[in-house]
DNA sequence: GGTTTTGCAATACGATCGCATCGTAACAGG
DNA sequence: CCTGTTACGATGCGATCGTATTGCAAAACC
């Protein structure tokens, strides 16, 4: 019972993480070829080749296994933000707007499941703190990265550059949407937020 | 099985249109307070008070009651828009984009409907194909609006004036969505829409 | 008043669902 | 080798699902 080694203490040694994000890669795949009604246990399990066992010893129910996935998505993305760290403010500021524009087909699967549990959070609370958490921890990275860019200091309000931090947000999760459905191109969804970045 | 006279020719006649408005309503209640995942046959006949049977008379599967409720929702918006006819362009074009930001709880349904239906649009080509069509009329009118509140003719092609209608319309989209989980108070996101129809 | 057609309620059915349970293979520590 | 614990795979259960089917009441038409 007792661990006396750092990494490996139980019996039968799998990597408990990693089997987790297998199972919720798999989740993500099921949600963005059907949607959130297509996700069911079986399901998951089948994209992912694994037992439906398996899945209920990692993450319990149904429910815990969809907010994981909710989650993940949000560490996921602000993972990809931490990398871009040595970038020019007004980089950062472009690629917290932009990055979830689909690009590719990966960035496709990313933002339709996004979209789902945007959709999904209008009624369901846990899902709804999680991604306002995440809102809410864009918006103030965004003000600050507007501060830094004109060369402000550190105050303690500004009401402009939260507006302009809203503005910016809010017209990236449409745009967003645009390209996703099919309505906009990626380039031209990525130039409007460019334009409107480099008007601050 | 003629008929001679006009609007009646049916025994045990019925309110058919009536009929359908009432279980889309009930649909529509439904998706708001379960999301779409929620949406059953039974669900939705016990919060119309009608029967399974009588749904599945009026409209035959579930995937058309779906559909049914999208196509509805997009006409409702629309014969709202129709009502604002002799208002001055500035205004029709800030209703246009300021109509769906839920000010009430009837608003709020119907934007949460909305939502539901357009994360169903991604996996869902009927749905798609709906609401890709409201968007592109949508986005024509306040084209149209825009270069008639500038004074222009109906010119060809106006870039400007598109770049200005996409915009509009994608912080519209953004906006709602942080005004349906809290983020954001409804006044404050049209008073920023107010703004930006004003500074074209 | 009988016939026909429509409007629906009731129900039955097979599929699928989430979840609980049980059994067991694999491995760490003694 | 033995014991305990973990990591599952397999299976079963009750609930719920969409839909097909059946049957009947009410109204229009002859």
């Amino acid at each position: 019972m007792r661990s006396y080694c750092y990494a490996v203490r139980m019996p039968r040694v799998v990597d408990h993480a990693e089997r987790r994000r297998q199972i919720v890669f798999a989740l993500w795949l099921v949600i963005a070829e059907q949607g959130i009604e297509g996700v069911s246990l079986r399901h998951v399990a089948a994209e992912a080749g694994v037992s439906m066992g398996r899945i209920q010893h990692y993450f319990g129910t149904k429910e815990a296994l969809v907010l994981a996935g909710c989650t993940a998505l949000v560490d996921s993305a602000y993972g990809g933000y931490l990398e871009t760290a040595d970038a020019a403010p007004r980089d950062r500021l472009l690629h917290v707007v932009s990055q979830q524009i689909p690009q590719d087909d990966g960035g496709r699967i990313g933002v339709s499941v996004w979209y789902a549990y945007v959709a999904k959070s209008i009624n369901h609370t846990a899902v709804r703190q999680v991604l306002a958490e995440a809102r809410r921890g864009a918006e103030e990275e965004c003000v600050r990265l507007i501060r830094a860019g004109r060369g402000a200091g550190a105050d303690a309000e500004d009401p402009a550059a939260l507006d302009q931090a809203r503005r910016l947000l809010a017209l990236a999760d449409g745009l967003t949407l645009r390209v996703l459905v099919g309505d906009l191109e990626p380039d031209e969804a990525v130039a409007m937020l460019e334009a409107e970045v480099d008007r601050i």
